[in-house]
DNA sequence: GCGGGAAATTGGATCGTTCCAAATCCAGTT
DNA sequence: AACTGGATTTGGAACGATCCAATTTCCCGC
């Protein structure tokens, strides 16, 4: 219980070597004799010895920690993201230096700074809502490998810019989704939920427009509904999608919250979905398969994108000079009884 | 892009004052008159210095990081933790060195090992199912504080050891809901769920056989069902409530999913929980506000946990010599339809 | 017994910061 | 002009590891 941690110095002297020899012992390298070797890390082993990696980076100019900054811990597609990127930078012999922003911009900039000072080997941010890309460059600076994750800030030039970015492929999602209800018939299908200035909520628009269009379809006006990204903000706002002209039959979610919350003030009408009325979500978060009815959604395996994040992450930091990447992840449609309605 | 990062000692030479003079600066001492600080930190802004604290904690001997290692980050409850934890070591000025260790004893030593190798100031562990005390202590060691979460490893002497203890309140929360019930006038009610063996099983049906024996009623063997901790199970073994000579009109699940399980299996009997049956849960998991019916349950408010968590170890850092703390967290008892049920 | 070369070991400087004791500065007195 | 004492400033040694050039040890053949 009492202070003093056990140096290189301390090993040194309890076995009458140098430092520099403990230094050898430790780092594994082939120098020492075997006798040597033995000496020391009976030694180690009796004085209880822990490494300082810090010290040992000082000297080394180099860094074994990552950055990982995470818009909303509590969203399990983020808290999966996270251990996935934890596990890729332990593999890898890393630290993971947790940061959580709770979606506030400003929260977010006094997170960065203090990771800064740590001198991480590189950044993995998945952005709070509104973040701004030049008080973003100006925390980072313009030395640390930095990825993006998931959404773009504003006012970012890619172009100019050496930071990785790896998104979700949520215009070909979208679509999917939209072409899977085509195909079951429908043709007055909605596009439900988010907020129509977030980057993921456009590209899924789009891919969701795209999709009509290439069956001929023109989206009504009417079948935008914008909502927040909640369950409670998207039962509330069930009735737009009954006032446009032409009514839906079918409703492509931003996410599946807002997919479980359509499902809800559906109920509240006296519609049942997969039954009245299709319903397709975003994500697959674990209730997505155990809700009344199962949610037909799409799988983003965000565990992998963890890993794929640290990987990349480490990529750059061994090689600084490569271009800047751009990322998109796959998805995969989750086909359940959601989806399933027959055509009114 | 270029490497070389900014030192005191650049700072220094650029403005013509010693490194000593910079160093105070950046501390915020009252010393320097107001024209050097004022000269110096225009100078920082120039270069676009970034404070290096891996070095300042080596020379200070202390440390501004604190280990958070979690058994399962994926299960909201523990990132919700998480994201307690990181929020209150910020405001601190503490960062957070994360690991997860996915319920694995293996992994989480080699995690541990890694992270007192960046020696932090304290270790908050929620250990994996399985963990073993002495293990534990091995890679731990004597000097840094050690907060246990949740649930206690093996082989611990918790009168020997100085590390601190924070758990809900499993025995009361198991006790408000069976109260609850009584109150509502149930008499034959049942504990249903969970692994007999574990630490918070037994606490919580320890909890309610007390509340039963306080009104006069002796819980009979056939009410304890023992499930594996998830819906499927508790849902496949509805049926044991009903073969007791006494069938149970009521029932506290072990937590939120057997609950969720059993109102399944109920429905498949032709029975409506909250009905023809009433039922509680535990933990409050997002979905049990929206399942049909409502379920009653007991909040645990796990944010507030790892800000508490955060809180005690910072401050055993301060104070190392007090006395281990054994804490045990208050849970709030969350009326809902399901347990609204008419006697049979 | 000795020169020579490989193997093993080592002292001292260094990473970027802070601590500390000592040095310098600058009125204001005598 | 010398002196005083508070306010500022500063050089150099730490912190715990690693790097590097230099030194010591060891073994071999002649």
């Amino acid at each position: 219980m009492n202070g003093r941690r056990v140096t290189v110095t301390d090993i040194a002297r309890g076995c009458g070597v140098s430092r520099a020899t403990v230094s050898l012992v430790l780092r594994g390298s082939p120098l020492p004799a075997a006798a040597t070797r033995a000496k020391v890390e009976a030694e180690l082993k009796r004085q209880g010895y822990v490494y300082n990696r810090a010290a040992a980076n000082l000297r080394q100019r180099r860094s074994s920690s990552v950055a990982l900054v995470i818009n909303d811990l509590s969203n399990p597609f983020f808290a999966d993201f996270a251990a996935g990127v934890d596990e890729a930078l332990g593999a890898a012999g890393y630290v993971t230096l947790l940061g959580s922003t709770g979606e506030s911009p400003e929260r977010q900039q006094r997170v960065l700074a203090s990771l800064m000072e740590h001198d991480p080997a590189g950044i993995i941010l998945s952005p709070a809502e509104g973040s701004d890309g030049v008080s973003l460059g100006q925390v980072l600076g313009v030395h640390v490998p930095v990825l993006v994750f998931n959404r773009e800030p504003s006012h970012v030039r890619w172009s100019a810019s050496h930071w990785d970015y790896l998104a979700l492929d949520n215009r070909r999602g979208a679509a999917l989704a939209t072409r899977h209800l085509l195909e079951r018939g429908h043709r007055r299908i909605a596009f439900f939920g988010g907020h129509a200035e977030s980057s993921s909520c456009r590209d899924r628009r789009r891919g969701y427009a795209e999709a009509m269009r290439a069956t001929g379809l023109e989206p009504e006006p009417g079948w935008f509904v914008e909502t927040a990204p909640t369950r409670l903000d998207a039962a509330a706002r069930t009735a737009s999608l009954f006032t446009s002209r032409r009514i839906p039959t079918a409703a492509v979610c931003y996410n599946d919250a807002v997919a479980l919350g359509l499902m809800l003030g559906l109920g509240a009408r006296g519609l049942a979905a997969g039954h009245d009325f299709a319903v397709t979500g975003f994500d697959d978060i674990p209730e997505a398969a155990v809700s009344t009815p199962a949610l037909t959604t799409l799988a983003t395996d965000p565990r992998a994108r963890g890993r794929q994040a640290a990987e990349r992450i480490l990529e750059r930091a061994r090689r600084p000079d490569i271009g800047a990447v751009r990322g998109i992840a796959p998805v995969r449609l989750i086909i359940r009884a959601s989806s399933e309605a027959n055509i009114a």
